[in-house]
DNA sequence: AATTGTTGCTAACATACGTTAGTTAATTAT
DNA sequence: ATAATTAACTAACGTATGTTAGCAACAATT
């Protein structure tokens, strides 16, 4: 009989699943990645999923809120630091960049297939990110009343920025690739660089 | 019985369905969107759309590749014209600003949605993509050796421009918004902002 | 008015999906 | 070694989905 292997390393089953399930979530897709794909991926019967999960979008839910959270403790972080609006902004861009690197496929289902939630996790879900995105605006503004930042709307410039560096998922998949660190800094340089006066 | 309304206006039965799939396949995404759900918003039973159809992917077909023809054709455009690099980019994303503006739905299905076609339309929707952005990048380049553009990663620059773009989705579902030129004259700014030297 | 093609309807089919029930095997604790 | 718990399996249910067949109502043409 086939048990998921847990690799060691203090991983449950369930995170084994969930790992899994981000994979497949941002390769077909939530709604068209079945649990009998998921299943075939853990090396497992689909209804023995069930012993360890609740539900699909209880999957899905998993994937959202962790990635959600991790970004609302970094901003927590940043706000409180003693630096300039434009360091604050660079270190969030780059907190972002590196996330989109090594979480890749979390942080992509998570930003593409959150509308699959249902409420209360929905609108839960919906009003962090709106939040977060007004403390991004609001970090811009002040960046924008220091004049180190162009006169620009603070709420356009955070879509943009946020958005931008949805792009890496193209970088995953490309064929060849400059390194990550390589990659970084170019965003850093034109994302920076479209923000700040002079 | 209920007939579908073409408006007059030279629109085709067939026409009326794509507008109202791209509009329900941007709501919910094109596999969670049902042949139900889009007959009741034509108001019809879903058999009758099969008068005027061959598949739900058919739907989909015709939106991206409409999409990707018009990008196609301006880029052809645009890469004939004797202007300088920077000119051409900023002329580029202005399109993909108005294009996004104005067609939201089309251009938002076809980016997020495309990965839902079947070979052979898959392959070739992707080799175009392909494509598209390596011709973009060669213009970048190609301001990169005139010094007018920074000295940066132009395949980056071009997943930067693009991804940037698509965050005109957030702007339109928000309820305060500035006005369609402000919101393209911002994003110029801080887009051509970012490649340019000095 | 009769005819013909178009567009709608109802009914239904086959398939795929998420999930549950009930049971057996494997692991852990006593 | 035995008992208890965990995790797998097989089978199946109910529902939703894309699509087809066959027929009725409408519109356009003669």
């Amino acid at each position: 009989m086939a048990r998921i292997k847990t690799d060691d390393k203090n991983l449950s089953r369930k995170d084994v699943i969930v790992t899994k399930a981000a994979s497949l979530f941002r390769e077909k897709g939530f709604k068209a990645a079945s649990m009998r794909d998921l299943a075939e991926a853990v090396g497992v019967e689909a209804a023995s999923l069930y012993n360890h999960i609740k539900s699909k979008t209880e999957l899905l839910h998993d994937l959202c809120f962790n990635v959600a959270n991790r970004f609302m403790h970094k901003i927590d972080e940043i706000e409180a630091e003693p630096i300039s609006a434009i360091e604050k902004i660079e270190k969030l861009l780059r907190f972002h960049i590196t996330e989109m690197i090594e979480h890749y496929e979390e942080v992509y289902v998570s930003d593409r297939e959150w509308k699959h939630l249902e409420d209360p996790y929905l609108s839960n879900f919906q009003n962090q990110r709106r939040l977060y995105r007004k403390r991004f605006a609001a970090i811009i503004e002040a960046g924008i009343g220091q004049k180190e930042v162009k006169e620009i709307d603070a709420p356009t410039a955070v879509l943009i920025m946020l958005h931008a560096i949805t792009g890496i998922e193209s970088w995953h998949r490309s064929t060849q690739k400059i390194s990550a660190e390589a990659l970084e800094d170019n965003m850093i340089t034109i994302l920076v660089g479209g923000l700040t006066n002079r």
